[in-house]
DNA sequence: CCCGTTTCTATCGTATGACTTTATCCGGGA
DNA sequence: TCCCGGATAAAGTCATACGATAGAAACGGG
């Protein structure tokens, strides 16, 4: 596990104290360690548990709380949110996701979002891009094609492709998926065995069909083959995860 | 202005200091009053313009860092970040916006957000739904049609209708997306003068339709009648806004 | 005169202890 | 049985001190 994810769009400093506490809390929630309804340590015991002070504490569960993740009330205690009342596309909150076991149902879910989301973004970025929004996408496009498959800056490429695409839709509100679609993304190609060339190969033919098409301009064609791409890594996508869960059922999805 | 915004999957608590304290921050912020880049006041130096303790202060900007408004960072200072950075479709934010003016570039993207949205949601609600969700949507709807035309419990049951169509999808990720759709609906609420009957009554026919796709659960016509439910009130919300900003232009839009 | 290095220092970060406020719990009284 | 009120446990707030970081200015060698 343990996926190298760079730091792109997180809000939270590793560096600092608070911060590893924000992320150790963070993880053991997300995993289910700390599972919702549960009360976590309490601000005077902590000292015997991780040695921090209570400010450095506090401040992470501050931290956590504007994400839904904890709440905390006199008396009662600071108490581990349910599930609905976490703020599941924050890019932090996604990151930490990474840390847990891939769940099936939650990559389901956030490839039926891409689907929904991106096929309308791609539209909006053939309507609305400017040359320099295209120049971007280009740069990113190539980057993923003059590099070897699965590297790391092809992965990289592949994300800022996604996400220079939602810059160019200049609708801030919906840029703000776009750490969604990218977190999404590095589960799927985390997932792929470095050596599926084939897969490779076509994403990147898909990829270049949008460009083509956001090219241009034409925002029909840019929606239809943003759809065909996300269609595409979805599948491969979920004959991995099948693979992954159970080898013997190959035949399922 | 100041809309009452009940407090809907706002994780902030108002009643304490702190919060208080990231509330102002957050609306100077948002409203421009403090512009990106500023720096915030030197946790030394808050004494004398907000009597609070720095640690107070403290985590009032660690809430808000959490949602990409400020970044802190020792020497420098801590500064409003830029709006790229913030999570606009975080409840809270969205919540502050309401306190600043309505910004029509705003509320055009979260409609066309809602545009490409919630129609799919409404697909999968229409395909998915168990029983309690239809009981949940009904009611709601109800409440719509039984309260008095933008009274306070009609809108409520006008957001708990969207809400629970987002609930029915099964989809948590997707939705997180529901407080964006609520803080849209509310706006475009807001905005209606309390006697446009014929809006409406429109309104609740849309709604109307919708919730019966829904009951024959056929999830290509829930699609299209959400459609058709955003774009009318887009455009009635449009017509409104374009009258607020510049009554002599009645014929654009 | 330029540029790298060192030192300085402003600001955030962390620690600690005391006190305040809140809300739950529980027991006593009507 | 119900209501009220005190005891109490936990988070919330405050003040103070010190540590750590990184920007900026001073310094010195080339």
């Amino acid at each position: 596990m343990q996926l190298h994810v760079h730091a792109r769009a997180t809000r939270l400093n590793p560096d600092r104290l608070f911060g590893q506490v924000a992320h150790r809390l963070a993880v053991a929630i997300i995993t289910g360690a700390s599972p919702a309804g549960s009360l976590l340590p309490n601000e005077d015991d902590l000292k015997d548990e991780i040695s921090v002070s209570r400010t450095a504490y506090r401040e992470a569960v501050k931290f956590l709380s504007g994400k839904g993740l904890v709440e905390a009330r006199p008396k009662s205690g600071t108490r581990v949110a349910p599930r609905e009342a976490w703020n599941l596309l924050d890019p932090d909150v996604l990151a930490w996701h990474f840390k847990a076991d891939p769940n099936e149902k939650f990559i389901r879910d956030l490839f039926e979002l891409r689907l929904f989301v991106e096929p309308s973004a791609a539209r909006l970025a053939a309507q609305r891009r400017s040359d320099a929004d295209l120049k971007r996408i280009e740069a990113a496009f190539r980057g993923m094609a003059e590099n070897p498959p699965y590297a790391e800056p092809t992965v990289n490429a592949d994300l800022a492709f996604h996400e220079a695409i939602f810059a160019a839709t200049r609708n801030p509100p919906l840029q703000c998926l776009a750490p969604a679609v990218c977190a999404t993304i590095q589960w799927s190609l985390f997932l792929k065995a470095p050596d599926d060339e084939f897969f490779f190969t076509a994403s990147l033919i898909d990829h270049e069909r949008v460009l083509d098409a956001i090219v241009q301009r034409d925002g029909d064609l840019a929606a239809a083959r943003m759809s065909g791409l996300v269609i595409d890594s979805l599948n491969s996508t979920l004959r991995l995860l099948a693979g992954r869960a159970d080898p013997n059922a190959s035949k399922t999805a």
